[in-house]
DNA sequence: CTGAAAGCGCTTACAG
DNA sequence: CTGAAAGCGCTTACAG
């Protein structure tokens, strides 16, 4: 009717949102249910949590009114006087991230059918919002958390630790190791440089992540060992800085290239960086991996679909993120978390070649 | 002293994390605040809302209390009582989705600062478990919903409409598209096609997503639509089907191959099924984009460090996510959602040519 | 098996 | 400006 009057009018838009709103009722409480079913407010609260006997017949008057009233229970009053919320928080660094993404799904996956749900927020790498997301999970009362590596202060998770259940990847805690997921970064990247070694390489670049990660230096440890063990000298000029982007890899590759370094080979901090260095050989007309073998870390899915098909280190981050997401219901459930070291496995793909000549 | 004796019992780790429990205290209330600060809890209250005027004595004294206890309200608590939770609910399909993963970025970043936290459930792209996750996050109170694709009923959608506010991006809720953020999809696929059909193309062969699919059939209908306007005839043995993913991009291309088909060019429904095109391309030893000709959808962040770099269709997730989130806040503010159609621009790289000969 | 009462942690009228 | 009271929507002893 107003519909029709306002027709024309400039405020049509407004009205109709107006009776859009109207339109929302408040929803069913459990006292509405009671009154519909004659029963107490106690009876509804004992056929929903099952967990106290009822009279069939009041139970089924109940269930009946809950679904002719389409009744769902408030979890956040559940949660209020439970104690639980039935939320697990995790901190990732961006919803962007391929590499969080990954982690992120394997979370759910392992969350599933426990009851508990995984409520994100992201630190965008940065120290202040990660303490920000990680106090907002915190206020909405999450029964534990997964925190997914980041640079926050360990005192700010040990303060966190001391109150509710902390799992982390990917970074450590000290005093809860226990509670910490570590990577196998150090072995990956020997491992991954070894493999370079083997083809016959002898001057292997490599780009680094951001230096300030601990996963960064370790893997630049175990690139710098494997030279090592195989009496190659680790080369200051073949290692450029990157930080775990695309576009840092493409920028390290070429000043590589400026500095007038030369080698047969590149090991990259991560797969990111082996996509971005790959674009820079292509633009120099370097083919990979006649020219230049590359070797990536982390094995995202898109990796695979690389061309070349890229050679790294896999992490497998999804079957991390699941297992993290159990070792936090155990935590949960009064167990030990029992979090074995991830471990990385090479796979070799199509980015590298045995060194020509 | 208990680690000590028990040091070497089996049952030692168990007592050590028994200890770690034990060490939780349970946070501090307003009643804790209101008796360490001598006032009423009201007055505690007042001075956490700051919408009521408080003695600075009086003020200063919580605010000492506050800081000595530690004392963080809880966020549940107080939804419960005003009615709101600040949070939003997304419904986006898979955390490890790059594309989901993108629109998601934008929503956090359009809600940043707003007081409203995002709370994200995925559906993997199943009916069941989107109405799970859906009526989840209507259960934890969400204060809005931002909806990514899908494919639960609208049915089910308006149903929750009528409850709280919903936006969706990608898809239609027919009766409310003021809340619905349209994708350019038919004229973003259309630009493509007709961008290989100015470098001379004409046989184009196309890899669409999943059938099922709104945006599927409308970038199909947009790559037919061209064609005939070009007067090119709309062959189906150069349509083949995908499902928006890499190995379905991969298994298409082989499928065109083993049909016999011949074309010089590819419009990709989405660019991951462009990167397993490519992939299939060059195991086939075929160029790109001297012997074929690639177009992909989205702009996936990637798709710039594909070798060679992927002319796509940008969609611009970040900034589609922004805007429903500004959208969702203004229909939370009362105000008109006001979404504008997200725009699809045309990304010429370098997976395009000229046709030769 | 069941209802009345108390309470989870907070906020908001209400009456000073 | 402030405290006592009531209440948000639910659950859990408590006493039948």
């Amino acid at each position: 009717m107003m519909r029709r009057l306002c027709y024309n009018t400039p405020a049509r838009q407004e009205i109709d949102f107006g009776d859009t709103m109207a339109d929302m009722h408040k929803p069913p409480t459990v006292s509405d249910i009671a009154e519909a079913a004659s029963v107490s407010p106690s009876t509804v609260s004992r056929v929903l949590t099952g967990n106290s006997p009822v009279h069939p017949e009041k139970r089924a008057a109940v269930l009946a009114a809950i679904k002719q009233l389409n009744f769902r229970p408030n979890l956040n009053a559940r949660a209020l006087v439970r104690g639980k919320s039935m939320a697990i928080g995790i901190l990732t660094q961006s919803m962007a991230s391929q590499f969080y993404g990954e982690l992120a799904q394997g979370i759910e996956e392992g969350l599933a059918g426990s009851g508990y749900h995984p409520i994100f927020a992201s630190g965008q790498w940065r120290r202040d919002e990660e303490l920000a997301a990680l106090t907002m999970l915190v206020d909405r009362q999450v029964d534990a958390l997964i925190v997914l590596g980041g640079s926050q202060s360990n005192v700010d998770l040990s303060a966190i630790s001391a109150q509710i259940p902390v799992i982390t990847v990917g970074r450590t805690m000290p005093g809860d190791e226990r509670q910490c997921l570590r990577v196998q970064n150090y072995e990956g990247a020997r491992s991954a440089t070894r493999h370079l070694i083997d083809l016959g390489h002898r001057r292997i670049a490599h780009i680094t992540g951001i230096p300030a990660h601990n996963d960064a230096r370790e893997r630049r440890r175990g690139y710098e060992d494997a030279l090592a063990e195989a009496r190659l000298p680790v080369d200051e000029r073949l290692i450029a800085e990157g930080d775990f982007t695309e576009q840092s890899g493409l920028l390290a590759l070429e000043s590589l290239v400026a500095r007038g370094a030369s080698f047969s080979a590149i090991f990259a901090a991560n797969d990111q960086i082996a996509y971005g260095a790959r674009l820079g050989l292509s633009r120099r007309g370097l083919r990979v991996p006649e020219d230049v073998s590359l070797v990536g870390f982390d094995d995202l899915l898109t990796s695979a679909y690389m061309t070349p098909p890229l050679t790294t280190v896999r992490q497998n981050m999804l079957e991390q993120g699941r297992s993290a997401a159990r070792a936090t219901l155990r935590l949960l459930a009064g167990e030990e978390p029992d979090l074995a070291p991830a471990a990385t496995e090479l796979v070799v793909r199509e980015s590298t070649a045995r060194l020509r000549g």
